[in-house]
DNA sequence: TATATTAATCGTAATATTGCAATAAACAAA
DNA sequence: TTTGTTTATTGCAATATTACGATTAATATA
């Protein structure tokens, strides 16, 4: 089908799971880096050094937008894009819980 | 198109999206949790606790089997899953070491 | 006002993912 | 051997995602 069944599943589990998508795919990782490790994280900036096309660009960017963890500021003609430190940090939270759950001691493996 | 294009990415950040679609879906979420958190991590049970056909679950299953998260012991007809502890600390290192990292300096944000 | 620049949106095409029923495979037990 | 139990695989249908060209929208500049 490709329909996700989100209604059987806890809060917490699609919360984790929408969170991940964010870096679940190599264009949004360079785009996070790039806005991380840049002094100029335009939207022009990373269409020439990430190499797809500027709508590729605007439809990752739109959905990290969507997600919360950028927030774009208009500058001009351009647009800066910059990370939503608040919602970066929550969310940091929620997948480290995640990561760093512990196996029950009866645990079978 | 919908074909990544993996080859204009590093192998860092093409790394990080691998990684990150394991838990990009509830489903594997809620595996991954019933993994650490019970004490029967049969298949079989799996597709109870969770409301997807056996089939459903098994393709999720071979999925975190192929990213190496979990491994399957074999136990008469049954499958007991089990978390790669070595690969799940190399993935959490690698995935934490990206949320982690902080803005530059001068980052114009 | 007219033109250039930049980003967002739309339309489209192709691949990927999700999900299930049906079947196959592997093994245990009668 | 036959039967039952459990998991994997196959085949299919539907939705989601990725990517790009073309267009639109918004703004700056000549």
């Amino acid at each position: 089908m490709g329909l996700i069944k989100s209604e059987i599943f806890t809060d917490n589990q699609n919360k984790i799971s929408t969170l991940a998508k964010a870096f679940a795919h190599p264009a949004r990782v360079a785009i996070l880096q790039h806005i991380f490790q840049s002094n100029s994280c335009i939207c022009g900036d990373l269409v020439e050094e990430i190499g797809l096309a500027q709508s590729t660009i605007s439809q990752h960017l739109k959905e990290l937008k969507n997600i919360g963890l950028i927030k774009g500021n208009i500058e001009g003609t351009s647009v800066c894009y910059c990370i939503d430190k608040d919602n970066w940090s929550n969310m940091k939270n929620t997948i480290n819980e995640f990561l760093n759950q512990d196996a029950l001691e009866n645990n079978c493996c």
